[in-house]
DNA sequence: GATTGATCATAC
DNA sequence: GTATGATCAATC
């Protein structure tokens, strides 16, 4: 496996040269399977892009390349290079998301700055041969930046004032909150209910494809 | 066809 | 169970 980037320019050279790339010709460079559907791998991508840019982080809550400061979010794209799918940011910390601001929120530092990699992920190509695009290396403009700050404020207010039943996919122009968990049973507890808590499924913030989308765009002009 | 809520694999 | 990486699939 490749050793972490020195740098963003290291970082995102490598990520250049995979560009054009397949799926599989990358897997099979790495030594690693690549399988034939993603039902049961809904993850490979953004770990076969992990482990071919070096990136070190693993499973702890930090950037993929800590000394960067850069995440890496892999961007699964038609055949056009627009998104197909929202994106998950990180988790969304229910019980004490009361006390947090904007500023120092996982949102803000998750999305501070971020190498996007888009891949092919039009359904009639095999996996193995769907192609890694250009990458984009993207942190938020002023207009960006106070429009998710809108959507956090009013999602984690709702949540710190105890109405986090209330909060559903439906809300947010571009940062939204949606079920994060191994499957509907899994509990955990949240302001609000008579007792103060509630028990709910747990939550993640994800940001919209119209979103990203327009992120691509602005990438491509 | 787009979107929301549900779900899958793996590491610790 | 918690975190990471996301896509699936029922529903609108």
């Amino acid at each position: 496996m490749p050793a972490p980037p020195e740098s963003e320019a290291e970082l995102f050279e490598r990520a250049r040269g995979l560009a054009g790339r397949s799926l599989g010709e990358v897997s099979a460079e790495l030594g690693i399977a690549c399988p034939d559907t993603l039902k049961r791998a809904k993850g490979f991508v953004g770990m076969l892009l992990e482990r071919a840019l070096g990136a070190t982080a693993g499973s702890k809550d930090v950037p993929d390349f800590p000394d960067l400061g850069v995440e890496l979010k892999s961007l699964p794209v038609d055949r056009e290079g627009k998104p197909r799918e929202s994106t998950f940011v990180c988790t969304m910390p229910l019980s004490d998301v009361a006390e947090m601001q904007w500023l120092g929120s996982r949102v803000q530092r998750k999305l501070a700055r971020v190498l996007f990699v888009p891949v092919e992920a039009t359904p009639e190509v095999a996996i193995a041969a769907r192609r890694i695009g250009g990458p984009i290396l993207w942190t938020a403009s002023a207009e960006e930046e106070a429009a998710l700050r809108r959507d956090w404020d009013e999602l984690a207010g709702l949540v710190g004032a105890g109405h986090v039943e209330s909060v559903t996919a439906h809300l947010g122009e571009y940062l939204q909150v949606r079920p994060k968990a191994a499957h509907s049973r899994v509990r955990t507890l949240a302001p609000g209910g008579d007792d103060g808590l509630v028990s709910v499924n747990p939550k993640g913030f994800y940001l919209r494809t119209k979103f990203t989308a327009a992120i691509v765009a602005r990438a491509l002009r």
